[in-house]
DNA sequence: CCCCTGTCGTTGAAAGATCCGACGATGGTA
DNA sequence: TACCATCGTCGGATCTTTCAACGACAGGGG
């Protein structure tokens, strides 16, 4: 349990370190991932599935738009909301990001071999499943 | 691994929650067992193996201290150091901290049997101890 | 048509945590 | 004695997160 925090937060913080190398955000990799998925989104539902504040999104989305890997078009059904895209450097940046975190992985997951990485991977993946219904049941 | 950290993440929120409810800190936890393994610990020593701010283990030692969980008494030694020892209700307070924990492990690893969940702990404690001398070689 | 209510993205203020550079007190050394 | 390092403490600077506004806009009821 501890030892469950413990290396969450080791991980989490060697992709930390990792990304702020890379320029990038913690954050990044979880909206261009997001919008990688489902073509377009709005940043409400992108602050809503990642559970970050929506003023603080806007900060993130500048940066990202800056760096022009997203682009931010008004709704013209709706033109409070702004549509959110991927564009191909944010594809580009989306996979590099992913590669350093399957690096991370790979790091991380050193000590153990090919059995023991699929046997770690699926009781984690109950443990998220578990995790994941208990937060709905709460939230409902 | 976004699952390891994810976890990580999800798990120390957890505990973040039922130590506020219980009042207490999540550094707290940190420096009770710490006392409660070596008899007596200088703030220095403390900082340096929690690996927390000098400057900011005052403030959580002075909370400590006015809940009476701890002491602090200058070394006749070296009267710069201060000798923080744990008093008897700082000890109930760690049994209760550890309880809280365990309840939160119990919670989480709930769809594991108890064969998964040793499967589990050996898996992550082969993790945690090539990360620990991973760190250990670059601080050195 | 005009209001009223709610949601959108945005801004800025407030609070907390962390980091970092001082400071006085003290110790060790030359 | 003089000099330098370390102790705990304090205060400021920075960063993150949270939250309450704001104007722009949509939808519905009168």
């Amino acid at each position: 349990m501890f030892l469950l925090g413990y290396l969450g937060s080791s991980v989490k913080a060697l992709a930390f370190e990792a990304f702020e190398r890379a320029g990038a955000n913690l954050h990044d990799l979880g909206i261009l991932a997001l919008l990688d998925e489902g073509a377009t989104d709005t940043q409400a539902a992108i602050a809503d599935a990642l559970e970050i504040d929506r003023g603080q999104l806007v900060g993130v989305l500048d940066d990202l738009e800056d760096q022009g890997l997203i682009e931010r078009h008004r709704d013209p059904k709706d033109r409070r909301r702004h549509m959110v895209s991927l564009t191909a450097a944010g594809r580009r940046r989306l996979e590099k990001l992913r590669s350093v975190l399957q690096q991370i992985e790979d790091e991380v997951l050193e000590p153990l071999d090919a059995k023991g990485r699929s046997t770690l991977r699926s009781l984690l993946l109950q443990l998220g499943q578990h995790e994941a219904t208990d937060t709905t049941v709460r939230a409902g």
